[in-house]
RNA sequence: GGCCCGUUCGUCUAGUGGCCUAGGACGUCGCCCUUUCAAGGCGAAGAUCACCGGUCCGAAUCCGGUACGGGCUACCA
């Protein structure tokens, strides 16, 4: 067999779907597990709803989930795949025809078969034409679409496949019927351009959703009837939304990789909670990086069912990479910004406590901005409060430790427990009932910080 | 309607005829640690393996049917 090469096909008519990502997850681990290659191309023939930038939200997605492609990402739109020219052959050798039934009388054949009970399939009338027939249907100035005719002479009476995934797969061609390839207005359709591409690019393994799956039969076909090699297929189970209630939808939270990115969440994160979906290393591993994806991947770990994606794992795995020193960048710069100098003594106060780099908001915000007016769970709030006010301006000097030290003298004379007194303190200076570690807080403001808000409460 | 695919704890999954009184992870709950919240440690609850029948000494695993879900059945991709 020739080298495995297989490709990502995303369209530019929306941002870098999580689904898709799933699927050119999948392909990357096969290709590169086998050392093949990958390449990326862009089936931009949409062209009333392309975006160029979407083309760029593609690109820096995978990038930088670490997907990379080999060479130049491919634009369907610049390049000349001869499709006509596939056409006008299986024109000549008898495996497709001219067509000259109007979509309206399509549809009504159609509707008279459902309403029959049968199985609305194009009759193949058109497949012989008289003379005269075609002589009336061209001067009524019809023109014909191109039809794969998938039953008759040449072509088998079951086909069978292997699916990397599903195993044999086997279709009556019969139950198929003919279909259409080239619009009457000459352009292509998905099923027959596809088989071109991907034989153009040298494509030796097609692995895609799984809602492809009965395309399968029409492209062997197509690909045999043009005398090309065909290609191994392999069809990966579908993500659901988070209720399992029908295919992830924009509806439910980021559906968009970047967007996904712009919540906090880290490459390594999204990486091993898709690599989750549909597919478990053998080790049964629950944490892997992209790396150890690759070095372990097979089909035969690929479930054949649907998943649903489930948040909460995901920031689960999202905190765990956080904390292993995942995207420290992201997470670094966040802090900076936030925290200017004092950035470094925040950090480890943090890590712990937050599952995305967007969480910090909430948690550390008192830090920087006017605390909301706390509600104190303890009655006499209003003894600890002056008591620590009195202590604060003689603290010195003013460090977590010597602050542990003094407030915890104020404390043991309080005759208040160093539950309720603590406690209070950090609803004063947090203005909420989750706040990072007291005295490390408590230094991070500064005393005169400090005072002000003990005072204010 | 026809054809194709699927169905194990709430979720992701392990499981390829005996190791399964079905394992792990997330989530949930409890305990420990702890000034709060986390993290960490320990533990618990949670699945008649969709259902019915068959094969077998023995089935989540094999076979048949049923139900439910998804896909295709387009001059959509």
């Amino acid at each position: 067999m020739s080298k495995v090469r297989v490709r990502q096909a995303p369209s530019p008519t929306g941002k870098l779907h999580i689904g898709n990502v799933h699927t050119f997850l999948f392909n990357y681990c096969f290709a590169r597990s086998v050392g093949g290659e990958v390449m990326l191309r862009i089936e931009d023939t949409d062209q009333a709803r392309n975006k160029p930038e979407y083309v760029e939200d593609i690109k820096d997605a995978l990038t930088w989930l670490g997907l990379t492609w080999d060479g130049e990402p491919e634009f369907q739109s610049k390049r000349h795949n001869n499709y006509s020219e596939f056409a006008e052959q299986l024109l000549k050798s008898g495996d497709a025809y001219q067509c000259y039934h109007s979509a309206e009388e399509l549809d009504a054949e159609r509707k008279a078969q459902e309403a029959k009970g049968q199985a609305p399939r194009y009759s193949g009338e058109c497949r012989q034409l008289s003379p005269e027939q075609l002589e009336k249907y061209r001067a009524e100035g019809r023109k014909p679409a191109i039809r794969f005719r998938m039953t008759g002479e040449g072509r088998p009476k079951e086909i069978t496949y292997q699916d990397l995934v599903y195993g044999q797969i086997k279709y009556d061609p019969e139950d198929i019927g003919d279909f259409v390839i080239v619009r009457s207005d000459n352009s292509i359709l998905y099923n027959f351009a596809n088989v071109i591409d991907d034989h153009g690019d040298h494509i030796t393994h097609v692995i895609r959703g799984q809602s492809h799956l009965t395309n399968t039969p029409r492209q062997i076909l197509i690909y045999q009837a043009l005398g090309f090699d065909v290609p191994e297929f392999g069809h990966l189970p579908e993500i659901l939304n988070p209720d399992r209630v029908g295919k992830l939808s924009k509806r439910y939270g980021a559906a968009a990789a970047t967007e996904f990115r712009a919540k906090g969440y880290l490459p390594e994160a999204i990486v091993n909670f898709l690599g989750s979906l549909g597919w478990s290393h053998p080790q049964g591993q629950e944490f892997f990086t992209l790396g150890e994806m690759v070095s372990s991947f097979s089909f035969e770990r690929v479930s054949k069912s649907p998943a649903a994606l489930d948040l909460e794992k995901l920031d689960f795995l999202n905190a765990h990479y956080l904390r292993q020193g995942g995207n420290q960048e992201a997470l670094d710069a966040k802090l900076a910004q936030m925290f200017g100098d004092k950035a470094a003594q925040v950090k480890p106060l943090l890590i712990d406590r937050i599952s995305k780099i967007t969480d910090i908001d909430a948690l550390a915000g008192y830090l920087i901005n006017d605390p909301a007016k706390p509600k104190f769970k303890f009655s006499d709030f209003n003894k600890v409060l002056s008591l620590t006010a009195l202590k604060v301006p003689k603290i010195d000097p003013w460090t977590k430790e010597n602050i542990e030290k003094s407030l915890r003298e104020v404390q043991s004379k309080s005759e208040v427990g160093p539950k309720d007194f603590f406690v209070t303190i950090g609803q004063a200076v947090s203005g909420s009932d989750i706040f990072l570690p007291l005295f490390d807080s408590l230094e991070i403001l500064g005393q005169e910080e400090t005072l002000k808000r003990l005072q204010r409460s």
